[in-house]
DNA sequence: ATTGATGCAAAAAATTTGCATCTGG
DNA sequence: CCAGATGCAAATTTTTTGCATCAAT
């Protein structure tokens, strides 16, 4: 584990004291393999994570989900509907925000973070009298890379 | 029927025949019912809908789905992914743009449009080499409402 | 010791699909 | 007529829950 993973697990864990909540093994195992990678995961993906770097482990797919809900809640995790298939989840303690821009024909998700938009959605929020909690900006259109051809994640998909 | 709404399912029909698809009886009951309110509704909710305004309908809630992904394919109805419970559709045609604000302890939902918006995530997906062919922002948060425990929202969440 | 966390299996919820039948063009 | 649309039921898929047991504090 890099110091970094190192760091943002030490995190949750004092999240999870202050908030009264057990640091338990599973608990460990999860938020070890999420914040191990920089990509989205699903629950199951994560599980998969899990068993790769301990063959023996005993997490079940339910403490996952119920592990990622709580860390979701702490703002170590962020869940991103793709309207097709699971929900996936990143990591994102300690990162920008951003928002995503998704290809509905392979897959491939973007990441960008605007500023300007940050500041609107605030705005949009504050002045229709909510105080904003979250935001999810999606964007789904075609990449380039699938148009003319030669797109990795399509093939990917296929075989997936 | 309003005018309007004529108007509305006109421009469905046409759409329908250009692409070749046929104009039914169930169809014609689903758009005129979409059209009909300027709420969010979910499946369940459009096919009450056409049950009040024509109780010895036929109509099966399989067509309801079906004949909303057509008309969302169209451009003629937008699905909202609200977290919790089902997605709700609205109709679109003919409307400008929106996005959403959503009240996560009552479930009230706003609208609003930015141009300025509109404009940077154009924008932010050509730049990375999309094509954008839809986007959804959606602000949750908590809204005043509720927080000054006056929120008719609520109570009605609580009942249903 | 207590209370929360976990594994497991089973339920739940929402949407999709297979198929025989019907119907619009 | 014939391809596409529909009703119906059953399947699917993903996530959540009940409950007995286990373990952290």
């Amino acid at each position: 584990m890099d110091k970094r993973s190192r760091n943002e697990t030490e995190a949750v864990k004092a999240h999870f004291r202050r908030a009264g909540l057990r640091w338990t093994g599973p608990r460990q195992e999860i938020v070890d393999a999420a914040f191990s990678t920089h990509e989205h995961f699903t629950a199951e993906d994560l599980l998969h994570m899990i068993r790769e770097r301990n063959p023996d482990t005993g997490v079940h797919l339910a403490t996952v989900y119920r592990t990622l809900q709580v860390l979701e809640e702490g703002d170590f995790v962020e869940g991103l509907d793709v309207d097709k298939g699971s929900r996936l989840f990143e990591h994102t303690f300690g990162h920008e925000h951003h928002d995503h821009v998704i290809c509905e024909d392979c897959g491939r998700i973007c990441e960008f973070h605007d500023e300007t938009m940050e500041a609107r959605k605030e705005a949009a929020a504050r002045d229709l009298g909510f105080a904003m909690r979250r935001h999810s900006l999606r964007i789904f259109g075609t990449c380039v890379e699938l148009a003319a051809g030669h797109c990795s994640h399509y093939k990917a998909r296929r075989r997936g």
